[in-house]
DNA sequence: CCTCCACAGGAATTTGCGGGGT
DNA sequence: ACCCCGCAAATTCCTGTGGAGG
């Protein structure tokens, strides 16, 4: 700071090492805090496959920002080197299912992950070949390289149909793979995804450990935060920053992941006003900018109709303010006359019934079920989650 | 208990795209 | 070159449903 020679700015005034503050970034075991009954069970459960035997299947429940997937992640790396030290060969395959959705690119993804093209001469290309292609290849990478394996399947939930559950499930029984164990870590967020449709078999092989991960709260949230003052230059964070970002985070939804952005956007907010110390007043800032980018980055990908279906509820939302829910039928006027102001053909109301149930999935919306009574029929009614300023903002300017 | 309405939502199918294997 | 595969988006057709009032 006192190197008043120099001609340019040699660091960033704020920010030592904001790798600390992106959201993958996985820290080093001291670093993981209040977890430590929940990864003594994780590392019980896998731990057979240290000596080359299977490894329980193991189910994660738990809110956003609960830490499963991080502590699932941790536990698969430490299970590895352990077991490289006794001379097993594991690995394991990460797998978010919110973005493969579907079997094919489930299976793509595991082996895409467990594939070394040059050791084992097998492609694994993105897209374009049968679905049972893809797990011949794997099994045959299982067999070449392997004697344990685990997947853990992030937002399970998402996941369109079990088929990939069975087919790993079964892939020893059935002889498809002799020499290597396979395990499955599952990660859910909706508590009730066991009970929905699984299918019986699946569900007790899947189940055989379960854990619940529950909300940090704000003592903890507040040691998750201290562990990565380090990312932040000496100094600069005044003293009440971390308490009250904690003392927010867990009056919403205890989700560490959203604590982290809000230390994040703070120290950005300093930046971005040219001044050396981040202080608690930018924290409701950043908490504001923090919600702005979630919703974002859910409704980035989304298509033009998705969104103007969206746009229509919102119009009805601003226009009367007391609306608790509005029904299809009246949400899909709306968006008919969105669709002539965009010069845009509308879609079907099947379609937009679809597309609605789409945005109540990503809880963006809910939905509830009415009853009109005699010769009154049933329907369904929408509202908004968020504030429905920021949902028109973050549209128009996605729309772009 | 039955009816009646205004929907909900499942099933089947089409279209069009990107990208295989041989 | 040709045919196959997966998949998302969308449509069409159709059956299911909740509950107040008869």
């Amino acid at each position: 700071m006192s190197d008043s020679d120099d001609l340019f700015v040699r660091h960033d005034p704020i920010f030592a090492q904001k790798e600390l503050l992106e959201i993958n970034h996985l820290p080093d075991e001291g670093r993981i805090v209040g977890r430590d009954e929940e990864m003594k069970n994780l590392a019980n459960a896998v731990n057979p496959a240290i000596f080359g035997q299977s490894p329980s299947n193991v189910l994660i429940y738990g809110k956003t920002g609960t830490g499963k997937s991080l502590c699932a992640k941790h536990i698969s790396q430490r299970l590895v080197d352990t077991a490289h030290e006794e001379g097993v060969d594991a690995s394991f395959a990460y797998v978010d299912c919110a973005q493969d959705s579907t079997e094919t690119q489930a299976v793509q993804t595991i082996a895409a992950a467990l594939n070394e093209q040059i050791e084992t001469n097998i492609k694994i290309p993105d897209k374009g070949i049968a679905t049972s292609t893809y797990y011949k290849r794997l099994w045959q990478i299982l067999e070449s390289r392997y004697d344990v394996v685990l997947v853990i399947l992030d937002e399970i939930d998402k996941l369109e149909d079990d088929e990939i559950l069975m087919q790993l499930s079964r892939a020893g029984e059935a002889g498809k793979v002799h020499n290597c164990k396979i395990g499955v870590i599952g990660i859910s967020n909706k508590i009730k995804y066991k009970e929905k449709q699984l299918n019986e078999r699946v569900k007790s092989s899947l189940c055989e450990r379960e854990f619940v991960f529950p909300p940090y709260d704000g003592n903890q949230l507040n040691n998750i935060m201290e562990a990565r003052r380090d990312a932040f230059r000496d100094g600069v964070l005044e003293d009440g920053v971390i308490p009250r970002a904690a003392a927010l985070a867990a009056k919403e939804h205890g989700d560490a992941r959203q604590a982290i952005d809000i230390l994040r956007y703070a120290g950005e907010i300093a930046q971005s006003r040219g001044v050396s110390k981040v202080t608690e007043e930018f924290i409701v800032d950043a908490r504001e900018q923090a919600e702005t980018d979630r919703f974002r980055e859910l409704l980035r990908g989304s298509t033009p109709h998705s969104r103007y279906v969206l746009q229509a509820l919102t119009i009805l939302s601003l226009n009367d303010g007391d609306g608790d829910g509005y029904r299809t039928s009246d949400i899909f006027e709306v968006y008919e006359e969105v669709c002539r102001q965009e010069g845009a053909n509308s879609l079907s109301l099947r379609r937009v019934r679809d597309l609605l149930k789409e945005h109540a999935f990503l809880d963006i919306t809910e939905q509830s079920r009415q009853s009109g009574g005699s010769a009154e029929g049933s329907y369904t009614e929408h509202r908004l989650l968020e504030d429905p300023e920021v949902v028109r903002d973050v549209l128009v300017d996605t729309i772009e």
